[in-house]
RNA sequence: GCCGGAGUAGCUCAGCUGGUAGAGCAAACGCCUUGUAAGCGUUAGGCCGAGGGUUCGAGUCCCUCCUCCGGCUCCA
């Protein structure tokens, strides 16, 4: 048979040869280095039997940025950790480890809890395993032989998984260690130049919190000591970032445990949120979008009309009075649809576009609240457009462009996930194909790449949902765009057709920063606290170099705040050095040093960061406006 | 909510096997009047997360709760 190698020339081998067997026929050099091989651009294990006509690609320890090489790197490492949680904790059960974005991690049931400090004996004991070395054996068996084995061996999770596998079982066994695995895996261990145990944390069999909870030890590795280290200071770097952090230093922010994740919005970090609420208020005014304004507080009766009632009570915060009992909002739509009930509606009318910038409360659970990115009190840059079925797929569409256009203002990068229906559902499937057909043509004719999520709408509709990645590399939401035709059905929304009939509006709910405080976290983060200057709470700082250069400061800064810029006058009583240096620590974008030299003609200028400029008023003026 | 870890001054942290609570930065005050990333001195600052227990004595040991951190689940 023969195989197509990278540069397209063809290789001759034997029937059933593997990729290690082609890698043999190429050079004894790269039979050694290989650690996985892409055939067709998927990857698959050396040992595995090539097919006539393949196209083949050998990866070796020297691609060591590359994706797949790294998993098949981390995956084995993952191996090399349960063999040693195996040999010092005996009883132990090991439930799954595969590779993951940095890392891997390998999941087990311990008879007894472990600590952090455990971490460094198992991996001294990995270190063990690598200095002996260990090479990986694969072999195929029946379903009834692996499930006989790990009976066995008393591994009921491995038995849940051969019971619930597709497909043949294969088996790979490094040391004393047989684990059931797809792979695929290294050769051996030579090539794992760099190992390290990252963390220890909980987490449920199979992902369900109603299984049992398994003990999760985090792991990473590279194919050199550099990587690894250039790892641990990207993750330095990342903290360096985290907006909880650069929240408190910049005096945005801060939480406390008198309303647990609620923030206490400080004057600086209010500057931000008003300015973004600026830029929401012209926005929706450009693309109609109507402000408006309704309760925080409702009966019951609303929550169990709109069906929050039953599906998110959990959730809500309530106000039991004497003879009825309220809620302070979740979620605007159900307020917003009432707003559209209070008088009748023409086709003529849609679409409505309503849009509300409320607080919102929600009774998150306490282990999931994180910083600004997950809180209690949440402000959504919300609106809800009231449409028809033809007007579905403009809706979405200029939705899109309107998200794109505020995240291109920052410089963000966004991913999109089309949901689709789930299981559960309301809807008819004709109904399903034509909200999802329109979602799907509104992504592509704004040329957005988007991923599906099969079954992961919501009941009542297909949605869009809008991610960014975190200075840690974490994914949040932070927009999302869903389809509804049952709410508005629920709570008897019409309007009068040009048939003279009655008809149910379609529910577009959507936000596009997703909450103010989310939003203000991940830019924190994106801009490791160097706003852009329109963002900046202080735009600029003039500082006089002595007392005597007060009042011509004063002056100064009052030009600048005429003119619309945030413009303060720091104190004169620290050195010049020392005053720079807290205006660099605050991030301030524009420092000016004002003394005997300068004058209206001639400005010391300082930008963050230390570049300096000798400028006019004038000049200054033009490139505040630059900035 | 679940698993593991942690809560000491505004911030970052020290405080061993129980014996009257400490540093740096920040702050206030004073001196210096400063020229592009830290001038000098003085002072003040703590219910050691909350509640209970063990003990002659608890920041330190035990229990419960709260909050925070890393994850799981959930989610904007």
């Amino acid at each position: 048979m023969k195989v197509v190698l990278p540069d397209n020339s063809e290789l001759e081998l034997p029937d059933g040869a593997s990729a290690l067997d082609a890698a043999r026929a190429i050079g004894p050099k790269l039979a050694e280095q290989a650690v996985l091989a892409r055939v067709d651009g998927r990857p698959q294990d050396l040992r595995l039997p090539l097919a006539d006509g393949d196209h083949i690609q050998l990866l070796t320890t020297r691609d060591t940025q590359d994706p797949d090489a790294l998993y098949v790197l981390r995956h084995s490492s993952a191996h090399l950790l349960a063999e040693a949680v195996r040999r010092l904790y005996p009883g132990v059960k090991v439930a799954i480890g595969p590779p993951i974005e940095n890392g891997f991690y390998y999941d087990f049931d311990f008879p007894e809890p472990i600590r952090e400090e455990d971490l460094e004996r198992i991996e001294a004991e990995v270190r063990r395993e690598l200095a002996e070395g260990r090479s990986w054996t694969r072999e195929e068996i029946s379903r009834e032989q692996a499930r006989d084995r790990f009976l066995a061996e008393e591994e009921p999770y491995k038995v849940e998984l051969v019971d619930t596998a597709e497909g043949d079982i294969s088996l790979y066994t490094q040391g004393d260690f047989t684990d059931l695995c797809r792979g695929p895996h290294l050769q051996d261990s030579k090539p794992i130049k760099a190992f390290k145990l990252t963390g220890l944390a909980g987490a449920y069999w199979r992902g369900d919190s109603s299984k049992p909870q398994l003990t999760r030890i985090y792991g990473t590795a590279f194919y050199s000591q550099a990587d690894l280290d250039a790892h641990l200071h990207q993750l330095e770097e990342a903290r360096r970032r985290d907006h909880r952090r650069l929240g408190v230093e910049l005096d945005l922010f801060h939480l406390d445990d008198i309303s647990p994740g609620s923030p206490f919005w400080h004057p600086k970090g209010q500057v931000i949120w008003n300015e973004l609420e600026a830029l929401r208020k012209r926005e929706n005014a450009k693309r109609g979008w109507l402000e408006v304004q309704t309760p925080l507080i409702y009966d019951q009766r609303l929550w169990e009309l709109s069906g929050h009632w039953e599906k998110y009570r959990e959730h809500m915060f309530l106000i039991p009075e004497p003879d009825r009992t309220f809620s302070i909002k979740p979620m605007n739509c159900p307020g917003h649809m009432w707003l559209y009930n209070s008088r009748l509606h023409s086709y003529r009318d849609l679409p409505l576009r309503y849009a509300e910038a409320a607080p919102l409360h929600r009774n998150e659970l306490a282990g999931t609240l994180h910083g600004l990115t997950r809180v209690r009190k949440v402000t959504q840059d919300d609106g809800h457009c009231f449409c028809t079925r033809d007007q579905i797929e403009d809706e979405i569409f200029a939705c899109l462009d309107h998200a794109m256009f505020l995240y291109d203002l920052f410089g963000l990068g966004a991913r999109f996930e089309l949901s689709t229906r789930p299981e559960n559902r309301l809807g008819t499937d004709e109904e399903w194909d034509f909200t999802e057909g329109a979602l799907k043509a509104a992504l592509e004719r704004r040329g957005l790449a988007y991923e599906i999520n099969e079954g992961d709408g919501a009941f009542y509709g297909p949605k869009i949902d809008l991610h960014m990645e975190d200075a840690l590399g974490r994914a949040w939401q932070v927009g999302t765009i869903q389809l509804d035709y049952g709410q508005p059905q629920r709570l008897g929304c019409t309007y009068m057709s040009a048939e003279n009939t009655e008809e149910t509006p379609y529910l577009i709910h959507r936000a596009l920063f997703g909450s103010f405080e989310r939003f203000i976290g991940i830019l924190t983060e994106h801009f490791a606290g160097d706003f852009p200057f329109w963002l900046a709470p202080v735009q600029v700082r003039v500082l006089p170099v002595g007392e005597s250069h007060g009042d011509a400061s004063l002056t100064l800064a009052g030009r600048l705040q005429d003119a619309g810029y945030r413009a303060e006058v720091g104190e004169p009583n620290e050195t010049i050095g020392k005053r720079i240096r807290d205006a660099e620590l605050e991030k301030i974008p524009v420092t000016i040093v004002y003394g005997d030299k300068e004058s209206d003609e001639s400005l010391a200028v300082r930008l963050r960061g230390g570049e300096q400029l000798t400028l006019g008023l004038v000049d200054l003026l033009t490139k505040l406006a630059t900035l």
